[in-house]
DNA sequence: CTGTTAGCGCTTTCAC
DNA sequence: GTGAAAGCGCTAACAG
């Protein structure tokens, strides 16, 4: 186990001052350039490598990006962070990524943890049972930016960067109904969260449009989990009368639900049309692809992290943003029309 | 922006030491209980939070762990993540993540940072072009723990985690043989990998155990891409002798692949019986569903975490464990068999 | 059970 | 263009 070489070693070895040395090391203007050659190859010489805690401690600042998602293995999810990782990264920031498991509860403490790591910013999808932001205020006091996306929380006092929802489910709603279908159920997510709640807002202003009275009886609120898909299909299959359409805010969901329909016997898009949503790898490859609404995550990814760090080098001011809209964009597919 | 707290405040204002407002806080032993309530309560009070680098800085140790991938947004990888974060963060570590997008010199700079910011053990899967291993010899030399997963690198010098890919490429290999298929065509990726040449030796054997000689021309490497399965597809097509049947060791390349040569008219699992690896999504999904090796990630993803946090917590010996295989799965679905 | 003291490695102000 | 010196906030050895 090697000893540490630190800025001193350096210093000592080349009849420097440490400040020269830091300062050779962060390329400072008011250092000669030779002198700087010399330390960079001494440094590189000596197995030198900068010890960030020590300068985080100093500078107070730490270079580091906290990232919260509900869960990191989904589809959707893992563009968003590619993204972010991409662009932070050329940056010369860190990722420090943590998952909240749905659960508020992990959120507050992971959001704790990120606090205490100083992260410069923060990334948030919020759970889905988070109801206030308690848990951030500590971040707003501190004058931390704190970006919302996805699964965005208050309006108006925070950043979010969004898709449309309401005009997804509108898309997506009016699409059905478009091609004659009449009874359209929605499969959705909790409604405290703004991406269900306003792609309900889109699916009934869809049904108003088309003077079709909205049904309560046709919208379940669920956790779109694969199984949801296929108890959603059995119950289909038991109803007196059967819905010819079917919008799910969820592939997976969609497509567990789609594919246990067939097997029952129920013909897609004949019987029910459906359209899912997120354009996740298996809505293309499912019989027949699925139609579903794209959901642009790696940009999404690529612009918070952008935003952010334009914020913290004082290129652009993310508070006076207020929402960031992204465009998505139904894509169709025979699971809604030959 | 508020100022920040630190011990020193807390203990002036209690008349403590600020030797004992840190040991109340991190919960020593020798210290009243009534003490300590007191100091966390008026810690909270004061809006205290600790400042993680300079403990680190004081303690030469982290509580963070570096992750790198190839890429992030892939399923098998985001499994392997959420395993990892589970256990790190259920062991109070933190999760440092980045990707290398396939090319070492990303890994490289990556493994730098990483080294920089003194994570305290990495967990590694490495990149397409890595070909040798110096970028981590930092580490070794510091005596800073690397894991491999996956991906791994130098059979003796590194501990490992993995499945046994030879094995698995014998188990899909022999699964085609064993349906009576003959001619048997292998996609697969860079063999400088032990994944895909480990998958390749199972292949071989599995062909010389059932008497079939190893014919280069059916086996190509690929970079595994979805635009890979179209064109694998396009040229089986255009071959005078078609294959029977098709071992692809990525799911999403081989459902590209199975979806393209339906399209051609061309009858699945009749005239080519495919096989993918991975247990995607997409392989259940996709008509006929997928015959694939199931991976065990998130498995992975654990046991990698907290083999790393048993060694630092001293549990546990990595070093000397040298190898750990975990269990691959042929599921045999409808594209090899009706 | 609690306090004193020193120092982790770096940056930065002020001085020359 | 470079150096001296202080201090970021915390912890751990030692002392009592």
């Amino acid at each position: 186990m090697e000893k540490e070489v630190t800025i001193y070693d350096i210093a000592k070895r080349l009849n420097y001052s440490p400040a020269t040395v830091s300062r050779a090391l962060n390329d400072h203007p008011a250092i000669k350039l030779d002198t700087k050659d010399l330390i960079t190859s001494m440094a590189r010489e000596m197995g030198y490598r900068s010890n960030t805690f020590a300068s985080n401690l100093r500078r107070q600042r730490t270079n580091t990006i906290g990232v919260i998602v509900p869960r990191l293995n989904s589809s959707f999810v893992s563009s968003v962070l590619a993204g972010m990782e991409k662009v932070a990264n050329e940056a010369g920031y860190n990722l420090i990524i943590s998952q909240s498991l749905e659960s508020v509860t992990k959120e507050k403490a992971n959001t704790q943890t990120m606090f205490n790591s100083r992260v410069d910013g923060l990334l948030v999808s919020v759970a889905y049972d988070t109801e206030d932001i308690e848990h951030f205020t500590a971040f707003t006091n501190k004058g931390i930016p704190l970006l919302f996306f996805d699964r965005v929380i208050g309006n108006d006092q925070f950043t979010s960067i969004v898709i449309d929802n309401a005009k997804a489910g509108y898309e997506a709603t009016a699409h059905l109904l478009k091609l004659g279908r009449r009874r359209v159920m929605h499969i959705t997510g909790n409604l405290k969260r703004n991406v269900y709640a306003d792609r309900l807002k889109g699916y009934k202003q869809a049904l108003a449009e088309y003077g079709i009275p909205f049904d309560e009886r046709l919208v379940q609120v669920t956790d779109l989990s694969q199984e949801v898909g296929v108890e959603v299909a059995r119950q289909i299959t038991r109803m007196p009368i059967r819905p010819d359409g079917l919008f799910v805010t969820n592939d997976l969901c969609a497509v567990s639900c789609m594919t246990t329909l067939k097997q029952t016997g129920l013909s897609i898009p004949d019987d029910v049309a459906v359209v899912g949503f997120n354009n996740d790898p298996v809505s293309q490859v499912v019989n027949p692809a699925l139609t579903t609404i794209h959901y642009p995550g790696r940009e999404m990814g690529e612009i918070a992290a952008k935003s952010l760090i334009n914020h913290l080098n004082g290129l652009m001011d993310i508070q006076a943003t207020n929402t960031i809209i992204l465009r998505s964009e139904l894509i169709i597919r025979g699971s809604s029309q030959k």
